[in-house]
DNA sequence: GCCAACGTTGGC
DNA sequence: GCCAACGTTGGC
């Protein structure tokens, strides 16, 4: 069983919005790192761990979910009038993947890009590295035990 | 809105 | 395969 981190920006989808919704999938995904990760990493079962980014003051951590459907072909690369349409991509080959994910629980409280930052214990975080831009990434199992327990503290 | 740090594209 | 130009991410 694997753990992520995976961003998103609020006012594009939130935590709040999973919670209404229950299973969503983790569309418009368009960077090929995250796409394999998405297909060869991404398993059933797997927690992950909600990021609001591009949220002012709120950016931060700011709940759990769980993968509940391995990696499928994302439909919005065929969707020319959705955010994220792939004209390149053909669909007896799909490029593009996504997976359902499921709401598990949302926090009291953001925990914060700066908390986060300020904590030593957290400087190997890839969220926390210099240039990576990536917006889903691996998080050990201790990162991610460490982390809920600091957001729920 | 700015911009640093990446990733992608495409001509050669 | 190189690399310039362009696009994207995401914190500030």
């Amino acid at each position: 069983m694997k753990y992520w981190l995976m961003k998103c920006e609020p006012h594009e989808y939130s935590i709040d919005d999973l919670e209404k919704d229950g299973v969503e999938k983790w569309t418009g995904i368009r960077n090929y790192q995250v796409r394999n990760m998405f297909r060869d990493e991404f398993k059933v079962g797997d927690l992950a761990l909600f990021y609001h980014s591009n949220a002012g003051k709120e950016i931060g951590v700011v709940g759990i979910m769980e993968v509940c459907k391995e990696a499928y072909p994302d439909p919005l690369q065929f969707d020319k009038k959705s955010a994220h349409p792939d004209p390149k991509s053909d669909l007896a080959n799909p490029r593009w993947l996504t997976v359902d994910v499921k709401f598990i629980g949302k926090f009291p409280r953001t925990l914060t890009l700066s908390e986060i930052k300020s904590d030593s214990k957290l400087a190997n975080l890839h969220l926390v590295q210099k240039g990576n831009r990536l917006s889903v990434m691996p998080l050990l199992k201790t990162e991610f035990n460490y982390l809920v327990k600091k957001a729920i503290k």
